[in-house]
DNA sequence: CAATTGACTCGTACGGTGTACGATTGAATG
DNA sequence: CATTCAATCGTACACCGTACGAGTCAATTG
């Protein structure tokens, strides 16, 4: 009730079908599209992060009125589902190597969406909270068939999905925000000389300082996918 | 540099020290405080959620001008920051039972963590896009603490570290955002309709539909530890 | 052909936002 | 009393998302 969360496209009267008839420039170009407005809005969030997106910015961009928008999608927060659902989309495992082979189908397909998020950090924090896309659940999909060839029994599904699904998640997030959080190398180095009165052990470890993310993601992925194929 | 991202606070020659001495009400409140302030941020969040917070409406709950909370604050931006570390501050576990109980201790901050996130849904989608703070370093160090007494190694550290991390951060995550994502009914009535065709795996196994959010949660977390400290 | 329709674009305007700036207050200090 | 300084707050401004209605043109219809 807190948030407005249209989880379905709304029932605007805008847009039902057809496409690229009318009102194009005298230059020529293909005019406006709910595609070409996506694919720019998620241009402009790569470049300027999440509060970089205008609608006037998004127009400017598009070599468009700002209203002209509102004929194709909505709101704003319409702009924002639709980027993080079309950068989410899954093109399958390569088809080299066995066909059986779960677990590396998995792992491709876990791995990809990581490096998805990592090419996008803003789509790490706006997950979050909008609802789920077609594409992202197509990736669950995807994850329950291959476990399910795995041998996972349907009533260990749940637990299985969700802790892959966590796990990935979190991880993104987790590293994005790091990422973010060094730029600023000044607030990096007050929190060094704090860290070794209050916090031995995260020094000791150098937890925050050199922790190899790949590494440490895939194998952390493996003692969690030993764990659930042995049941 | 896309975010502005501050991770220490910042340099205003505001509110170096002293408190509570001079601009009371003629009531006799207690006036303005930073604590009062982020203590009612977090009230209007939980009540209001992440976009529900504005400054004005801040002011008034706390029956001051709008401006009057720069001198304490500095920005918006602070405001979440400040409310953020203030809800994540550990008590640490009971001290029933035996002390070396490492498993316990970690199952019991982690719980309490995943509670505190579901308590405050805002805070989970915060996460992922500011530094982390005081508390928030704490939790890591509490938890790095006990996985030594585990006997996990230092070089494995950073890997156990994280898992358990990222498994926690991406449950909740999740968790909240399904709960959010399924208020809307008749969205939910939609996505239903569709599943069946296109995603049959999932309707099976009934992932999104009555998940056993707790126990799944426990289990993941138990395959994941079980993993950890074996080696 | 003229008239109509409807997809699409866009300028203007409005209410709401965060916050810069400077005026104001009142206790503490000389 | 005069000065200082922590703290409050009203006004004003730039910028935001978007409601509204007018404008443009191709296709359709008579």
């Amino acid at each position: 009730m807190a948030a407005k969360g249209n989880g379905g496209q709304g029932k605007r009267p805008q847009r039902i079908e057809a496409a690229a008839q009318a009102g194009r420039k005298p230059g020529g170009e293909p005019s406006l599209s709910l595609e070409r407005i996506v694919a720019t809005a998620v241009e402009l969030l790569d470049a300027e992060g999440v509060e970089g997106l205008k609608m006037r910015r998004l127009a400017d961009r598009l070599g468009a009125g700002v209203m002209s928008l509102y004929w194709h999608v909505g709101n704003k927060e319409e702009v924002f589902d639709l980027a993080l659902d079309t950068v989410f989309a899954y093109r399958g495992p390569p088809p080299t190597g066995e066909p059986g082979d779960w677990r590396r189908d998995v792992v491709h397909m876990l791995e990809d969406w990581r490096a998805i998020m990592l090419r996008h950090p803003w789509s790490a924090s706006l997950l979050p909270r909008r609802a789920l896309g077609a594409n992202i659940l197509g990736r669950l999909e995807t994850m329950s068939e291959a476990l399910s060839r795995a041998g996972v029994a349907d009533a260990d599904m749940n637990v299985a999905i969700w802790s892959l699904w966590n796990y990935v998640l979190g991880a993104t997030v987790t590293r994005a925000s790091f990422a973010l959080s060094d730029a600023d190398q000044a607030a990096g180095q007050q929190r060094l000389s704090v860290l070794g009165e209050r916090y031995p052990t995260i020094e000791r470890t150098r937890l925050l300082l050199d922790s190899d993310w790949d590494g440490t993601f895939r194998k952390g992925l493996d003692v969690l996918l030993d764990g659930l194929s042995r049941g």
